[in-house]
DNA sequence: TCATCCAGTTAACAACTGTTCTCCGTAATT
DNA sequence: AATTACGGAGAACAGTTGTTAACTGGATGA
């Protein structure tokens, strides 16, 4: 492994990058299926010819920019899954630990809350393929825990989606309250900790 | 009361409900930031500037859009959330009522889970104003149910949210596989019946 | 009946879009 | 040292966009 850097696709890479983060910073005021080719390129400074040399297309990079948002989603998903069993503290902590997450990469978070139930169908593939992949991995670390005795595979990957689509809802409040009143922020967590605690009492409950 | 016809608004309102549909129909595949207002006036079958008459821009169409899509969707969650109790047959009733709304109102359902984390923020307000609405509706109807004795107000609202979401969620789920295989419609009335009845679990043993 | 109103039309505007083709300079390869 | 590969620039294209202005003809109200 491991490819002498190669000072070509090195400026190459940067400029892709450049267009990529272009991209996200313009789709925080709009939808992907109204992003400009020339728009994206305007913003990075390059002619909007050298977009070819990268994308297909506008659709194209957005399906590029799922693979970079759910990249950093999927440390969340994890840690926020692994120490989402039943304790109030432990729920409490996984809820701050989105808040944080919104905190660090908001344009992502927007991103994906954006598009996938947005314009570009490519992209809302993408964004379900990959969802399934993080509500399937959430599955296999459901099934380690002894409160899983006896649950099927099919209730455990019921139970991981309803966990997966909790946590992109209580993302997408925290964004909305990101440039708004102080309060919210602690509204949210609150109502998200209660959330996930009526749910945690259903998991426990369910083979009653 | 009572406004007799009147020849000319009721063309006006007739053109303006042409506009309304042909928005509709285009923004099944695409989103309202990109929809543009020629496109909407050619396949209606006017002129441009015939918009004006009607709407400011496509933005204020977007408004005019949420209010009548969740108009529709009134009913169904009146009617979803008054016999979402503990009952395995209501849940499932229940399930299926969102599945022939879905039917029913593709497009509308489209529209609302498209433009709620949309790109337009005066249709994302308005829809998130009749959400809450919706959600301020349901708790009041929960807090009829016996098994609501013991609980705070504000625990009521969480819960109600947390259908809310659920609701939508589903909603979006029958429509992905509105024109998919048959299969597909089973496998997710089974799916949401079950989450549904892990939150009523949860919902049962709340004040433990 | 006559003057007013007003939904819709026509024409024109500058600005913008995606895409093609040709070219340039330089890193990579031989 | 000579040749190739290739990321990016430049110019031009046909087509689109939102918005303005002045106009038309039929319903409305006096």
């Amino acid at each position: 492994m491991s490819h002498t850097a190669g000072i070509r696709q090195v400026q190459k890479q940067k400029t892709r990058q450049a267009l990529l983060d272009a991209a996200l910073a313009l789709l925080e005021e709009q939808s992907l299926s109204s992003l400009g080719l020339r728009e994206v390129t305007r913003a990075v400074g390059v002619a909007p010819t050298a977009f070819y040399r990268h994308f297909r297309s506008t659709a194209d990079l957005g399906v590029a920019l799922v693979d970079e948002a759910l990249g950093s989603l999927h440390r969340m998903v994890r840690s926020t899954v692994t120490t989402a069993d039943s304790s109030d503290e432990r729920i409490h902590r996984a809820v701050e630990l989105i808040a944080r997450h919104v905190d660090a990469y908001p344009a992502h978070v927007r991103f994906i809350a954006r598009e996938r139930h947005g314009g570009v169908q490519s992209v809302r593939e993408a964004i379900r393929g990959q969802l399934g992949r993080f509500a399937e991995e959430v599955r296999a670390e459901l099934a380690k825990d002894p409160e899983a005795r006896g649950w099927s595979e099919d209730d455990l990957l019921m139970l991981s989606h309803l966990y997966v689509d909790q946590m992109l809802a209580t993302a997408s409040l925290f964004l909305e309250a990101l440039d708004g009143p102080e309060g919210e922020r602690e509204r949210i967590t609150r109502l998200a900790t209660r959330q996930m605690r009526l749910i945690s009492k259903g998991r426990r409950h369910w083979l009653d």
